[in-house]
DNA sequence: ATTATCTATAGATCTATAGATAATGC
DNA sequence: ATTATCTATAGATCTATAGATAATGC
């Protein structure tokens, strides 16, 4: 599978979406208001719907941004064929995307995924890694299923206070790997 | 660990929270505002705050409800002591519980935990079970991580369609037992 | 006396559209 | 001529408080 073509987008649409990434990260997303962007970008509004015809569509562009940068360092790390296993180079490398830009991830991957409004293929592109990891679809989704649920716990902040989560990766990655 | 103690509500607050909760699972979590809520038990909003003083509060209610409902069927499918591994009854339990009640899981299960308002103890012993199945910390953790992983994808309908999930739960599972 | 309720309202938001005006590109 | 911007505003919400009034329990 080759990485998918996205539109082009010209430099004013580009710098509204850099603009909410940056307050999505900053300020999470409840913060993320067309207000608060415009403001953020100099303008007023209004003058948004110019660019993006709704808020979703722009939730759509940020939601495309971060699958194409999941695929790219999974793929990489993939590729990487370093001594630990590609099941372990897979989920250290989709939970460090994940810590780094974890309003982002919790954008991407929260609630349905508005796949009308993404570039074809790109969803199955970010996630083929797992696939070509494992070998079977199953263990695949599994693998996945598992770092997702690490990742989004971990953010959330749900596991018991002390918990050494590197213990945990491991364990549950290992387990896969046998 | 024996299951927490739980404050008693007399019959009004009951009742709001039982109301919350078919507002919840009927029409989500952005339906449920304090206006929809009073309407839905015959009062007014302004009244609902003499029964909880804000509405993080009542999450907080509907939170706990959703903990003991889950730690009650985990900890039954632990003792059942089928022929199926104790792993195998679990993760089925926790899948079962959560389908079921789709939008209380989701509310109970993102975003941050609010602890404060939470009867001490009643979040360990929900998660106990799968320490029990495990023996082993990081197992546990794992395990639960890779539930709830599955859990949230399927109700946000993330998996590809056509996925045979039985399969990858199953797939999943046992690499835990193994 | 206390409690539960009401009305009225403060004080904030939001997303999105209509229509006017300024700037840009042929 | 087209595009990007603005102002003004429609049309909805929300949570939560203040203070008045009715119902209940001693």
């Amino acid at each position: 599978m080759t990485r998918p073509e996205v539109p082009a987008r010209n430099p004013r649409a580009t710098e509204i979406v850099s603009a909410a990434r940056r307050i999505l990260e900053a300020e999470g997303r409840e913060a993320l208001t067309m207000r608060r962007l415009a403001s953020c970008v100099g303008m007023k509004a209004p003058s948004l719907y110019k660019h993006f015809p709704t808020k979703r569509a722009l939730e759509a562009a940020l939601i495309e941004q971060a699958l194409l940068e999941v695929g790219e360092i999974l793929h990489t790390a993939l590729a990487a064929r370093g001594r630990s296993s590609a099941a372990h180079r897979l989920v250290a490398a989709y939970r460090a995307v994940a810590l780094a830009n974890p309003e982002l991830y919790r954008l991407a991957t929260s609630g349905a995924l508005p796949r009308q409004d993404l570039p074809r293929g790109l969803e199955e592109w970010a996630g083929e890694p797992f696939y070509l990891a494992t070998g079977d679809p199953w263990q695949a989704q599994a693998l996945f299923a598992f770092a997702h649920g690490m990742v989004i716990l971990e953010l959330d902040d749900r596991f018991p206070p002390g918990s050494d989560l590197r213990r945990t990766w491991r364990a549950g990655t290992l387990a896969f790997v046998r």
